[in-house]
DNA sequence: GCCCATCTTTACATCGTTGTATTCAACGTT
DNA sequence: AACGTTGAATACAACGATGTAAAGATGGGC
């Protein structure tokens, strides 16, 4: 009764007919006689069979399997882009399969020279720590698309999000409820960290535009975009007496934990210290009060990623291209929305 | 230059042997000429030869690759497992594909029917929505381990959290600081719910053992543990006029939503109504106020989960074995610790 | 110098599937 | 009646790896 062992060769005697006809029912090739198919049918229902993936794969070069890589998958914000992904992926006949770089270079660069090689048809990835020169020196070739910013030179497919843009309209906002002492918290020391710098630009662009002056005391460095990080840099800010009106995170977890700093110094939000984030995630949303954010399009981001993906799956010489995907300011509570 | 085709044929060309001794040299054996086995890896680096995967697994009839199949990825505290899983299972070698069934009775079916077959080696499925009918009925025979609950007769392999003691001392905890009105959301209508009806037990056997009256009134069901049904459910029981003075929510998520409802219509947590959860997600660390949950130790979930998925990868026949998993009272603001 | 034991390497079959080329039968056309 | 055309089914090789068995090389013991 060993069912892990049934082979086409098994459907094939039982059903008296050969190998390759069984195969050819199963994958609804035309020219077979009703009767004939229906016998191999029922055998195969007999016996219950399934196809060996393994041996399919090797047989037809491909796996079926593409990877997503992020840097943390318990981050709201990764967490929702990979149900998005999945789901996206099995539209397509194609199975996800998750790394979990724990936003270590090390890991990234593990991913990207392909440690998965000939298992994976496809990768998407969203770096965090990877450096242009890791990419540049990757050799794998394994198809792959590049998730959150236009950081590298070199022909990689990207999914971008205009985080410049973003940003600054976010602070643009906070700027217009009257704000004029604007913080920023989520600046990164780090060379590689370009989504941090991006949204600092945009920050930075913001004030400039509205005439406000460029303070570096407002501007605050983070080792992480957690929750724990927000609330130790808001305290930060609060001690260091920069006393802001309004602080712009980069992240909604950044904006959550420095809510919750605002909140237990008993400073009233948005009435002492409107708050805005950066990507829309649920927890925002329920939070009291609600979270105004930058809410990226995550279910574009990964429908755009695999379409990307799979096209150059299917054209491995076809040109690099970056997919802009929308986003939208989403007003709420944390800045009297 | 299509290293993608670089197989072990390639290699041994370039090395001037066969193809088994390159297969021996990549495997480690042992009775390899300290000369040879440099060449062979000189030749390895310059073609850049990576295993085909596929063709490994098919000889050898396994893939190294298991399924973890939970309700829902964007859910804080499947994420979390999510992580711990992945993190368990690359310490033995093992990758994880994730699979997404969004609590839908028909995809849990399919999970459990192996439809994943020979692609996958074991299964860790956390299901909501399958029948301990549905579960008789698998006739697929990849391992598998069930998370959650004790919930099916059969001879499977369960990873179990004691929900209904966890739940009493949860509400016995409420009961401590004084509650008589302890209400409870997470009530579910669904037949397949074990997990509420769980719960909802340990929550009445801590109301009898505190010789509190059980009032139907006071337990409010819901359609799913998101946010939006705690915000509802405390919404409705508001309005009901109950006046609960504590509520015991069997998921943090209803519980930050139950919150929300709480501090819009300017009750004060936990002044006037105190509040727990369960699954200490990291949300619940992070709002105002903190929230007191039960705390399953999730690292033990993942880690005892891949671990018995291990051993019965190993041996089939092995009896099935239920492991449980201990749990802590986490107290925190939101019930004035 | 012969034989056996041990080490090293090899040829070959095999895992389960599918692409290619082929056979065989049935059909309509001229 | 001989022909090509199309449909249905098949045999065989191949994907890339590894297990098996056996061949070749080396050395020790007598």
């Amino acid at each position: 009764m060993d069912k892990a062992r049934v082979g086409l060769k098994d459907v094939a005697r039982l059903a008296g007919v050969s190998v390759k006809t069984v195969s050819n029912v199963v994958n609804g090739y035309v020219h077979v006689t009703p009767a004939t198919r229906t016998r191999v049918e029922a055998a195969i229902k007999e016996l219950d069979y399934r196809p060996n993936l393994s041996a399919r794969n090797l047989r037809q070069g491909r796996t079926g399997i593409i990877a997503l890589a992020v840097p943390e998958l318990d981050t709201p914000y990764f967490a929702e882009l990979a149900r998005f992904v999945v789901a996206a992926a099995e539209e397509r006949g194609l199975t996800v399969l998750i790394d979990h770089t724990g936003a270590s270079r090390e890991r990234e660069q593990l991913v990207a020279e392909g440690f998965r090689a000939r298992l994976i048809d496809g990768l998407i990835f969203s770096p965090l720590a990877l450096t242009p020169e890791d990419l540049a020196a990757r050799m794998d070739d394994t198809p792959m698309v590049l998730l959150g910013e236009r950081i590298y030179e070199g022909p990689a497919d990207h999914i971008v999000v205009d985080n410049v843009a973003a940003a600054k309209e976010a602070t643009l906002h906070l700027v217009s409820l009257g704000r004029r002492r604007i913080a920023a918290i989520g600046a990164k020391d780090d060379e590689a960290a370009e989504t941090s710098r991006l949204r600092l630009e945009g920050y930075r662009r913001a004030l400039e535009e509205a005439g406000l002056p460029q303070d570096d005391r407002l501007v605050v460095p983070v080792e992480a975009y957690h929750r724990a990080d927000g609330a130790r840099a808001m305290a930060e800010l609060l001690d260091s007496g920069a006393a802001p009106d309004a602080v712009f995170c980069f992240s909604d977890l950044l904006a959550l934990g420095a809510l919750r700093t605002l909140l237990e110094r008993g400073l009233a939000v948005p009435g002492d210290v409107a708050l805005a984030g950066f990507d829309d995630i649920e927890d925002g949303r329920y939070g009291t009060p609600t979270l105004t954010t930058i809410s990226p399009d995550k279910q574009a981001i990964a429908g755009q990623a695999v379409d990307l993906l799979a096209e150059r799956m299917a054209d491995v010489s076809r040109e690099a291209r970056e997919i802009r995907v929308p986003y939208r300011l989403m007003i709420r509570e944390s800045t009297g929305g």
